[in-house]
RNA sequence: GCCGACGUAGCUCAAUCGGCAGAGCAGCCGCCUUGUAAGCGGCAGGUUACGGGUUCAAUUCCCGUCGUCGGCUCCA
């Protein structure tokens, strides 16, 4: 969520709606197992809420219905929420017997955390919130009674386990997440609407449509592209190819391996190891699998003397690469072990810099408004404190060029602080689908570590070596997680122009099939990509399968078409065009395929 | 990796208390020859994820491994 957009949340009735389920919630829980529940804490966040609680046994969904029905009985009882401030030593007291309210407490006492955790400078009160037989530690603020919550409008959605603090390193706790609402309405569009986002579910569609596959025998995290999908995905990347070729990019070609010293000289051993896979013994020689193209690119550069006069250099290459996710984090084509980056290094002179960021950003919101992305917002991730290479003052001139490139972009961003690479900052482009969902895709990352790194040069005008300057850019991100966007985006009805199949011609009866099989083959002359559906089912039946692989259209045959030299064209919408000539119909694809309409 | 849930045919799911593993869809074969979202009939399809244990008997109970899902942590 946006600054701004967070400050009036935390000023609205919702979030005091939702704080205060959390409250009743936790009493509830409290009461399920006297004396035995150790209570975390319980923020709203977006669209609802959470709470996390030490339990002596794992909670199960019956569990959360019966905390439902006795928090629905709260409510009826209509408590007030009292506030009142209290010294830490009375609030170590209250609750001597709650170990994370005690650390808390601690917190607050000291000065520095809030009791959330989060870093906040000033030291502040101890605020306590009663209703009914529960007192929590609180900040507030919440509604005034239990009757200012109704009871048709909150669910309790589901169990998950949750680090004290999010650090690993202490007790997993149980978190239960719900959801709460002003009216049952509200309750009810957002329910509705988790169930729209589930249909579209990229891991959902990729099976119905048959767009690709993850096999248990190849590994976890490992996506096979199935001819759908591959089609669709070789249409984007094609286009991409062509753009990155008229934007004055050149395409490179790099290996999956290299040796440990490339590594070494990279920093990635260094900085990145947990991310790379054991490396592999050749001869002797210890070679690792790619987690980044960037050192292949910088070879290529390094490979003959480069003259101020051949900047800027743009190398591009859909390079895959393979990093090691953890078990826990994998999710279909969205986080993946191994994935295909449309990656470029662009190595310029230090005075072609703001230049080429210009270019690219510029660039990079081309390609995605191509693909039907309006919505988008940008993120400038600063130098991190602990984690950099460098000297904090070289830090200073990318940021700002970063900076003015999205100002001159005329596009939203926010700073990211301390979200920087190691190598430098960068700036993240994320957009909005049809959902409203965000995602992150582009990123583009100033490097002023690598030429120093592999001491690259390049000869000016002076006849002295001089450092260039490198950006990394990836547009798409990767293949894959932009796929899985792109799926959940369109819901699996893709736009024409990547359609994987564009038009499926059905003939009503047996005898129809040689002129579908002809028109068939006028509209692959024309660049069209068709299936003509054979069987020998009902033409209801051939529609409905066409509908459901969400093919955009469908094209009737029978004996008034072939009579008349024409086809018969419904829409995926239902919509029923009536016949055309087959030249009309190749026309209108094709002019949607060139608007990318 | 951690917490929890789950794993039965290609897909979606069923199988009482531990007692011969089943349906729909998809596939294949046949009949029908059809006008805008499922025509009818038949056939085939299984090491119940994998390995071990308990038992006369395990899809069912127990242990381990692998995998999936929801989160947490992580994402240079």
């Amino acid at each position: 969520m946006a600054a701004g957009k967070k400050e009036q949340y935390v000023e609205s009735t919702l979030y005091r709606v939702r704080h205060s389920t959390a409250h009743v919630m936790a009493q509830a829980v409290m009461e399920m197992f006297p004396g035995e529940a150790k209570i975390a804490i319980g923020p709203p966040i977006e669209d609802g809420f959470y709470y996390d609680f030490d339990l002596p046994r794992p909670l199960t969904p019956e569990d959360l219905e019966s905390l439902e029905r006795r928090m629905r009985e709260i409510i009826a009882g209509e408590f007030a929420f009292e506030r009142q401030v209290i010294s830490a030593d009375e609030a170590r007291q209250m609750f001597s017997d709650q170990p994370y309210k005690i650390e808390l407490i601690e917190g607050l006492d000291a000065g520095g955390f809030d009791e959330y955790g989060e870093p906040i400078d000033e030291k502040p009160e101890i605020s306590i919130y009663t209703q009914d037989t529960f007192t929590d530690l609180c900040r507030g603020p919440h509604v005034p009674d239990t009757k200012n919550l109704n009871p048709e409008a909150f669910k309790l959605l589901n169990v998950a386990g949750a680090y004290w603090r999010g650090d690993e390193a202490r007790p997993m706790l149980q978190r239960i997440y719900g959801t709460a609402w002003e009216s049952a309405d509200d309750l009810e569009q957002y329910l509705w609407k988790l169930e729209e986002a589930q249909k579209r579910d990229h891991r959902r569609l990729g099976k119905d449509l048959d767009l690709f596959t993850v096999s248990e025998a190849v590994g976890p995290g490992l996506i096979l592209w199935s001819p759908r999908g591959g089609m669709v995905r070789k249409i984007a990347e094609d286009y991409c190819r062509d753009e990155h070729e008229r934007g004055g990019y050149e395409f490179v070609y790099s290996p999956h391996i290299g040796k440990a010293h490339l590594w070494e000289t990279s920093g990635h051993l260094d900085w990145y190891q947990d991310g790379m896979y054991a490396p592999l013994d050749i001869e002797g020689q210890q070679y690792y699998l790619k987690p980044m193209n960037c050192p292949f690119h910088v070879q290529i550069y390094k490979s003959r003397t480069r003259s101020y006069r051949d900047l800027p250099l743009r190398y591009a290459e859909w390079g895959t690469v393979y990093r090691y996710e953890r078990s826990g984090v994998l999710h279909g084509l969205l986080r993946v072990r191994g994935f295909t980056q449309d990656d470029a290094h662009l190595f310029c002179r230090p005075d072609q810099m703001p230049q080429e960021i210009d270019r690219v950003l510029e660039f990079s919101l081309n390609i995605l408004r191509a693909f039907g992305f309006k919505d988008f917002q940008a993120y400038l991730s600063t130098r991190n404190s602990e984690k950099f290479a460098g000297d904090p003052a070289e830090w200073e001139a990318p940021t700002e060029a970063l900076r003015e490139a999205l100002e001159r972009a005329q596009i939203p961003y926010e700073i990211d602080e301390g979200e920087a690479t190691f190598y430098g900052p960068k700036i993240d482009l994320k957009l909005r689908d049809a959902l409203g969902r965000e995602w992150q895709l582009s990123t583009i990352q100033f490097d002023f570590n690598l030429p120093e790194r592999f001491d690259l040069a390049y000869v000016g005008e002076d006849g002295q070596e001089h450092r260039p300057y490198m950006i990394h850019r990836a547009l798409l991100g990767s293949m894959e997680r932009f796929m899985g966007v792109l799926i959940e985006h369109y819901a699996g009805a893709f736009p024409v122009w990547l359609a994987p199949v564009q038009a499926v011609l059905i003939p009503i009866a047996d005898r129809h099939q040689a002129y579908a099989q002809q028109v068939a083959a006028q509209l692959k002359d024309g660049g069209l990509r068709v299936d003509v559906d054979l069987r020998s089912d009902r033409m209801n039946a051939k529609i409905r399968d066409a509908q459901m692989q969400k093919v955009p259209y469908m094209l009737v045959v029978g004996d008034r078409e072939a009579e008349a030299e024409q086809l018969a064209v419904r829409l995926r919408s239902g919509e029923d065009l009536g016949a055309i000539s087959i030249s009309a119909f190749i026309e209108r694809v094709q002019t949607e395929v060139r608007k990318h309409e």
